[in-house]
DNA sequence: CGCGGCTTTGATGTTCATCAAGTAAAGTGG
DNA sequence: CCACTTTACTTGATGAACATCAAAGCCGCG
């Protein structure tokens, strides 16, 4: 699973990695390694020991725990750069969520104790990721709450807005993920979830083909989004 | 607004300046203040332009944001050394979210700035900090899940169990928010909240006496709250 | 080609918000 | 300190929103 090392023009390294030197990229290069996951396959498990810092460098995946009753509740969805390992690494020692990938995806990792260490070495690199964390966070706790004040077609209505605008920047996509799992992620059931895209279909302001999308009217779902 | 100088004999000294020698201490406090707050006030204000790192040294506060429509959503109620500052002073330039305090409180504040020096000069502080506020994280997301999963009656056995014993540590003890708080806390109606309540009391699960509130059978308001 | 999982739709009942109207409590100004 | 005003709390009745259940269609995969 090893790759020639690249580090030093890997997009990520303006991410967190901005702050340090050519010599400490080609030590962490030396440290990291590039793991491959297909679609579907888990890449944290909740509960796993915590050993490396890991960050999707390639494809989508989702955020989840397990409840207290055993179903699944996502957390959120994302992409490479928004996405910098899995929050709970430096708040235990276990994972707090698991993390699945969603299409095929890669993913660096380094061990956590490097890390760490070069946060003694390098204050301006432990800014940089402490203020990385905090925006996911952030982002995470706003899209939570956003999420909660809306009703069941708002909710639809803002899951096909963030695929459109936030994960595939096309009106045009294939759901990445099954009607249930979108019922996981804004808190409902799997049939209300297709029963309301069916809806949307039926007023014209999705098309469906299978699991292909199209936002054919992008303001009508704005509108309901906002509303709902 | 001032204090003689007594960080370094301060409890919050172990929470996240544990890493700081005697000098930093001192320096640190002589560049921080202390401010009191009445019950009710605003602490923070979502959209202000953050200047300081703040803690809360002794008090109760809720963190809450004003969601689209205008009503609030409060993301969390927190005593002193759980709470370290706005979490979103790391992430931009500006308050994401308010904080108000629920009991009479005292504040320490820090400029941001020269915790980011302290950053700089000491890579250890650095890593007790992203922790701190990782933790602090992980714990609003986890009981914000907590919480979504839940129906009405579960949600209410909730907040009243946070209170008994997270917060209060007893199970007698005055409510620090209204009807309305905990109706913003728990995405429910105040009508819905207050009924529920009511059904507590004639179960004999609680006794109100006011804004007084007595725990009578905590294992079947456990239950309620499991089973939710 | 048949089995199992995902999807779809309808029917039904529960849960919950909303509205309304009334009561208690807490400020407020004279 | 009392009358007045406002805000918080309470309860019931009603309807809307949503989950659940059930049955059937679809699709991929062995």
């Amino acid at each position: 699973m090893f790759k020639p090392c690249d580090c030093e023009h890997c997009d990520f390294r303006d991410v967190v990695f901005s702050t340090l030197d050519d010599e400490s990229i080609r030590e962490l290069c030396q440290f990291k390694e590039e793991h491959s996951f297909r679609k579907g396959e888990i890449i944290n498990h909740e509960g796993e020991k915590i050993t490396d810092f890991k960050y999707l460098k390639h494809g989508l995946v989702k955020l989840f725990r397990r409840s207290p009753n055993g179903d699944e509740q996502i957390i959120t969805i994302t992409r490479p750069f928004e996405f910098v390992s899995n929050m709970s690494i430096f708040s235990g020692d276990r994972y707090q969520y698991s993390v699945a990938a969603l299409e095929d995806s890669t993913v660096c990792s380094v061990k956590l104790e490097f890390i760490k260490n070069l946060f003694l070495k390098n204050g301006g690199f432990a800014i940089g990721l402490l203020t990385k964390i905090s925006k996911i966070n952030d982002k995470i706790i706003n899209q939570t709450l956003d999420i909660r004040q809306k009703n069941l077609i708002g909710r639809v209505a803002f899951v096909l807005l963030y695929f459109t605008k936030e994960i595939f920047n096309s009106r045009v996509f294939d759901l990445p993920v099954s009607r249930k799992e979108i019922a996981d992620y804004i808190g409902m059931s799997t049939a209300n979830v297709i029963r309301t895209m069916s809806d949307f279909k039926k007023e014209g302001i999705i098309k469906v083909f299978g699991k292909t999308i199209e936002v054919a009217d992008i303001e009508k779902l704005e509108i309901i989004s906002k509303r709902g």
